[in-house]
DNA sequence: AGCACTATACACACCGTGTATACACCCGAT
DNA sequence: ATCGGGTGTATACACGGTGTGTATAGTGCT
């Protein structure tokens, strides 16, 4: 729900329409993967259903129709609750990389081969963020550290994968 | 599509039903939140759809029947493609905390309560991964110890974020 | 009769993507 | 001068993947 609420924080400056929530989400957030057209609107459309926008007022002016939607006290006071909330660090659990490389040791596969491609892979992802850190802003700048610091714990994780892929396969092979 | 590519490697081992490939996934991926039969259903019904998996007969032995689902070259080769592609760390990029922050500095709320929420609780997380690490085997040390760097990486970041949090509330401002 | 275990099906909700639609405005070509 | 096309604004809708919860149904045990 990160998005919806992210919009619920945007509309608590002020009622807005769809088109212009889209903006300045991209201009705040969206620096690395602007937001889809069709997701402002599904957002809005369960974000009305469920009490915490409503609608402001459809205004005709110039071109076509735009809906104005202004934030509800419940919308409020749910902006307030995600931000009070620690996020849980479940996906850090339901590791993806875990489930190939026991999957590859199953199946007689190269575990190393797995990691290998995912370690060079990471490598150069790093160059690149690197690279976008140096001529950010101090937001970009904060967004790529946190990628980076994730990176780095994941490949952390690879190397000492690595060193134990031997005792792995001995404990799956039972 | 994580889970739907473990079952496929389950798979690899020989057709089973959907209760069995349950219980073998809870036993080598779901330590840490076990699967829903619902899902294990609805995720084989996709693969069936998309030719990744074929039925391979109802045995109507004890109890209610059992449909068997046997892997396809399809399925094969999918989960060799899987195997074989890096996961692409966009999650990191999209970053729900630093969403927060924004958001909290945007409307005049204490981004430094956020950041000790998420800290504080973060910490709590870590000391029951560390416990839980010391009594598991090889495998859970291996996803503990994934979960623990990701957690040491989101806490490097928020003490760099608390450092820079003057200049960032001036550069969200503006 | 009630309960637990095995096994599946189905309806539903959320999230995101892509595409269609509609209006307005500008600019060049006819 | 006007016709058509491209561009920007704005929304709606249908659809696909993913996950949850609930219903159903048979078997065996107590």
């Amino acid at each position: 729900m990160a998005i919806g609420h992210a919009l619920l924080g945007l509309l608590e400056g002020g009622p807005r329409h769809g088109y212009d929530l889209k903006r300045a989400y991209d201009e705040r957030f969206g620096q690395h993967r602007p937001l889809a057209y069709g997701q402002v609107y599904s957002t809005l459309s369960r974000l009305l259903k469920n009490g915490l926008v409503a609608e402001a007022g459809v205004e005709a002016g110039d071109g076509p129709e735009r809906r104005r939607y202004a934030i509800t006290d419940a919308g409020v006071t749910d902006v307030e609750r995600w931000l009070g909330t620690p996020e849980k660090p479940e996906p850090y659990l339901q590791n993806t990389l875990y489930s190939k490389v026991v999957l590859a040791l199953l199946s007689g596969r190269s575990a190393t081969d797995v990691l290998d491609v995912q370690r060079s892979a990471h490598l150069g992802t790093m160059r690149e963020l690197t690279r976008r850190k140096a001529d950010g802003d101090l937001a970009d700048q904060l967004i790529c550290d946190f990628a980076l610091f994730h990176l780095e714990a994941d490949l952390r994780w690879l190397e000492l994968t690595a060193a134990r892929l031997d005792k792995l396969a001995a404990e799956v092979g039972k």
